[in-house]
DNA sequence: CATAAATAGTAGTATTACTATCAATTATAG
DNA sequence: CTATAATTGATAGTAATACTACTATTTATG
């Protein structure tokens, strides 16, 4: 499988940069490093100047990859709801159970990375942890609509919209797929941010297993429940 | 009930502020106007600058109440989580059933204010859109445990408490509670925020009683399915 | 009416978030 | 292998942000 996932290159909006950051050593630098300082400092910390330091660089050269940081995060939380999707769409390929499907998914999603710790240049355990407590802000903010408009949120509306589409395999009358998954993604990322810094708003304590039958058990019980 | 409110204080921990807003007409018009801003232009463009010029004050005035404006998101998303707790409280008293008090609970959450559109000063109508928009910012930051060990989110978190007892008065057994109640308080606030810029994301299109419907029938057959 | 408290007014600093320009280096095409 | 195009490096500069510090003036209170 690692070999495998070695050969695909995960496709991002090219709105989203000026300069495909694939298309230089600078570039992946630039991805590969803004995800570890991210990771380290937090996304309100990070800046270009802070980046192009660590990169031997100058700011300037950063400013022609990406207009500002916002696009940045954009960016790499889009890489990775490509990359969860990619791996999505190949682990519930060939079960033939719905139910079964839509738990893999859940569990994909709950697991976040796991087999293949560094992918080419991208360090995904930090990658994760960025997408649990900075990627709502890459929406949170006033440009959502345009940035929506350009068409920078698909990555992450298309996993939804998948996922989706598992439950209605499932009951194709209910009708709150949408709602249900967006509630599971997005609650998978915040149960482990709380598990991490407010541990009193949840129950589950790292452990993504038991995090995915929860939510796996929410997802059938609420399905079921609507019939 | 309005008479009644506008008598109780809100209270919100003292180590937010460096001066209480609530001991001067300037403390107040820093509260009211920086809502009104926020709402208007976003967290990451409010500036003190901005809300001294609009209260015809100057920056220095501002940060003898607030260290920064962080700590003020801080306060006013933590007023907002007090003053739920108290019509929590309120609506749910002298009710019976724990299943009604529990359905009543993710009702109150999902209105979010309703009846008392301008509680004094503050405009509460604004302050729910900046809940649902730039609360999550109140603790996704670096300083989330510093600012959880001084008790900032001790409102959210007793607001979550409060309701996950309800839940365990249902099914003392239930394990999840906690997760169960801060994904459907996040959830609520997320699915109005899609609603509005994200639509693909949910099915529920600003119809608070139908986004409460949903999530008491989940919350519920989750619960039940645990048995 | 005195004096303490609060606010207004003015300055100033370090950092951020850029933009612009030109020189040096590196890639690529003929 | 060289011309030239593309990329990056280096330097500079601006407006805004996020503060801190100090003094003058106004307002409250005993």
């Amino acid at each position: 499988m690692k070999d495998l996932i070695n050969q695909i290159q995960i496709q991002v909006n090219e709105k989203v940069y000026i300069k495909d950051p694939n298309s230089s050593d600078l570039g992946k630098n630039i991805i590969a490093h803004s995800i570890k300082i991210i990771d380290e400092i937090g996304f309100e910390g990070f800046t270009f100047r802070k980046l192009a330091i660590v990169l031997n660089t100058k700011e300037g050269s950063i400013y022609r990859y990406f207009e500002n940081k916002h696009k940045l995060l954009i960016y790499i939380t889009s890489w990775y709801w490509g990359w969860l999707e990619y791996h999505l769409v190949f682990s519930t390929t060939n079960i033939p159970q719905p139910e079964e499907r839509l738990k893999i998914a859940i569990n994909t999603v709950a697991r976040g990375h796991e087999d293949s710790e560094i992918f080419s240049f991208i360090n995904l355990g930090a990658l994760h942890r960025i997408v649990v407590s900075e990627s709502s802000k890459a929406y949170l903010t006033k440009e959502v609509d345009r940035a929506n408009k350009e068409g920078f949120y698909s990555g992450y509306k298309r996993l939804v919209g998948r996922i989706s589409e598992l439950v209605l395999e499932i009951e194709p009358n209910f009708q709150y797929a949408h709602t249900l998954i967006s509630t599971i993604v997005e609650g998978i990322l915040h149960q482990k941010y709380f598990a991490d810094h407010l541990p009193s708003l949840t129950d589950i304590d790292h452990d993504d297993q038991k995090l995915a039958e929860f939510y796996c058990m929410m997802a059938l019980a609420t399905i079921k429940s609507s019939k």
